[in-house]
DNA sequence: CTGAGTGCAAAAGATTTGCAGGCAC
DNA sequence: GTGCCTGCAAATCTTTTGCACTCAG
């Protein structure tokens, strides 16, 4: 029976699919249920494992395809990481709507911060170059002063 | 002869490799030469390729292996895209000596960017997590405004 | 001479793709 | 019913690695 009701993620992913012309298929909604349980950043890997996890099965090749469409329309995020690796978040409203990364290399905590003088630094230089930003990376990473990391509360 | 004359770019790499215990091998110094040759922001296949042209031959795999040693040893920057895919540029004194990039979407120029402030709020932000920066990416990218893009004078 | 470095080919990863079948609408 | 979407397996692409050979010091 509890499969009947839509969780309200469901509706949400639902109806940006629908809007843009897309099914919402069971892996879809599924897929997206996983991402949006959680604020973590996961890679592809990661996400799959989780949703196995879960008792959720689909393909390797339908979950890059839906992530795919997902950061598309804009529902999800993709990180690109110094090694060429990617990350994902979801984009609800729960999250700082747009922020950068710092990662935390000792415990693996990535922060997120957002700075306006920065963007509006980043504004003026593409200005100046008479371009209009589209897309832009910007994460720091490092290790703990001292040696000594409190981040992850073990 | 012309062989047996090192050309200034040999020396320089030459000094770097040996006070680092490195083996100043042939392929290496070649390298050298094709990477510092130029201030182009370049992929593998791209150096591989401009080796070739310069009728340098050295297999991919000692392509890979030699650039992971500049990188380490700070000749070369090593630029994460946000495709994931990479680009070197020699850090040789005519460029600045760090610096973030801005791509133009329309014509592929990147163009190289610096900003005193960004680098002081940076700090503070990873200061305020007890946080050394260890790594830093900081991209942009952008179409031209009205689509007219002049930046390559063609 | 000796082992660091190279070339080759095979392996390893990550992501994409072709195609037959399934299901959302 | 139609064709968008999925699963599978194969293909692709990039990078790494094992090993026998080479050459810089």
């Amino acid at each position: 029976m509890k499969n009947l009701i839509p969780c309200r993620f469901h509706v949400e992913v639902e109806a940006v699919l629908k809007s843009e012309g897309l099914r919402a298929t069971k892996q879809r909604l599924d897929i997206w249920d996983e991402l949006s349980s959680t604020d973590k950043h996961r890679d592809i890997e990661t996400i799959l494992r989780d949703l196995k996890k879960n008792k959720i099965n689909v393909s390797r090749a339908t979950l890059y395809r839906t992530i795919d469409v997902f950061v598309k329309h804009d529902l999800l995020t993709k990180i690109t990481l110094d090694n060429g690796r990617f990350l994902y978040e979801h984009n609800k409203k729960t999250i700082t709507p747009k922020h950068d990364h710092i990662l935390c290399e000792d415990c693996g905590e990535i922060f997120e911060f957002y700075d306006n003088t920065i963007s509006s630094i980043e504004n003026r230089i593409a200005e100046d170059l008479n371009i209009k930003l589209t897309k832009r990376v910007h994460q720091l990473s490092g290790k703990c002063i001292d040696g000594k990391c409190n981040h992850s509360r073990n």
